[in-house]
DNA sequence: AAGTTCGCCAACCGCCAATAG
DNA sequence: ACTATTGGCGGTTGGCGAACT
């Protein structure tokens, strides 16, 4: 049985929003909220469907949107993260503030891409020689590459995390997404919490040093969302397994902004739940 | 000046995973 | 356990303005 089609009833606007459909959509979200996209166009008057009301708060009508040119720096953080992440442009909208994963994409298609394509001297740094034109040509999405570190995410809602309160104990991340490919020599599966826009940032996985995989986590990686975000993480080559093995804690992972998420705590743990998207990364190391 | 091509980007489509009932 | 619904993602399309002929 498929589903029915969100969008298939008739009368519905299609095509570019009005500025009246922006200022009710943008109203009724201040008041009510993000959410129940499907029931929103409902009460809310409008003439679209939920996919269509939520894609425009998300990508367009968000306060926290930054408009504008990328900078150099957001660039290079994207052509950094693509080579990490591959196409998985929400992952990398999540580490750009103010981006949206539609403008990363559009982005990279008619600029980074580009270059790539055109053999530009950065190239080095681009993700995937297989990377051309989307428009005239298909691409398979980061074939399995051997010799690329780049990681294959398959995104995932992160539905707890749970943390001590010793102010300097590591927490404890409980990842139900969370598995370990023992399968493979070559290959292993990791969470990649990503906070809601900002300072919580998780990556706990198997560890691909450990040939007996009997650890399943033994290394993290732990990113800081803040002003020296960007200058930090340009510095760091994620083509270095090593990078990550600095960070190694086993079986903790520091959190070092709790702010972006909401506690609900008990007597001895504290339980975060962020609304943030957890990743499941698959890497291929070399 | 008119017609054509190109490039950008907002919006749509289809699929998948999570969740609710 | 199963099915339907919802939310989210990546890929693709198409409208529109700019550049070119």
């Amino acid at each position: 049985m498929g589903r029915s089609p969100c969008c298939s009833k008739e009368g519905l606007n299609r095509g570019a929003w009005t500025a009246i459909e922006d200022k009710i959509l943008t109203q009724y979200i201040m008041i009510h909220g993000e959410g129940k996209w499907r029931q929103l166009p409902k009460e809310a008057g409008l003439k679209r469907c939920g996919k269509s009301c939520r894609l425009r708060w998300l990508n367009y009508l968000r306060p926290d949107i930054k408009r504008g040119n990328i900078t150099h720096d957001e660039e290079e953080l994207i052509i950094r993260l693509h080579k990490l992440l591959g196409n998985r442009w929400s992952l990398i909208a999540g580490r750009l503030p103010g981006r949206t994963d539609n403008e990363i994409k559009n982005y990279w298609s008619t600029n980074i891409g580009k270059k790539a394509q055109n053999g530009n001297p950065n190239s080095s740094t681009s993700p995937n020689s297989s990377q051309t034109n989307p428009k005239t040509q298909q691409q398979t999405p980061n074939p399995p590459n051997k010799d690329s570190s780049v990681i294959r995410t398959k995104a995932t809602r992160c539905t707890k995390v749970i943390l001590t309160q010793e102010p300097h104990q590591l927490g404890t991340v409980v990842a139900p997404s969370m598995t370990y490919d023992s399968g493979t020599d070559d290959k292993m599966v990791a969470g990649v919490g990503v906070g809601p826009g900002s300072g919580l940032e998780l990556l706990a996985s198997t560890s691909p040093f450990d040939s007996e995989g009997n650890n399943p986590l033994d290394f993290l990686v732990d990113f800081e969302m803040d002003q020296s975000f960007f200058s930090d993480l340009l510095k760091v080559d994620f083509s270095e397994p090593s990078c990550f093995e600095n960070t190694v804690q086993d079986n903790n992972v520091s959190i070092r902004d709790k702010s972006q998420l909401s506690p609900k705590s008990n007597d001895n743990v504290t339980v975060f739940q962020p609304t943030a998207t957890l990743g499941e990364a698959e890497f291929d190391w070399l």
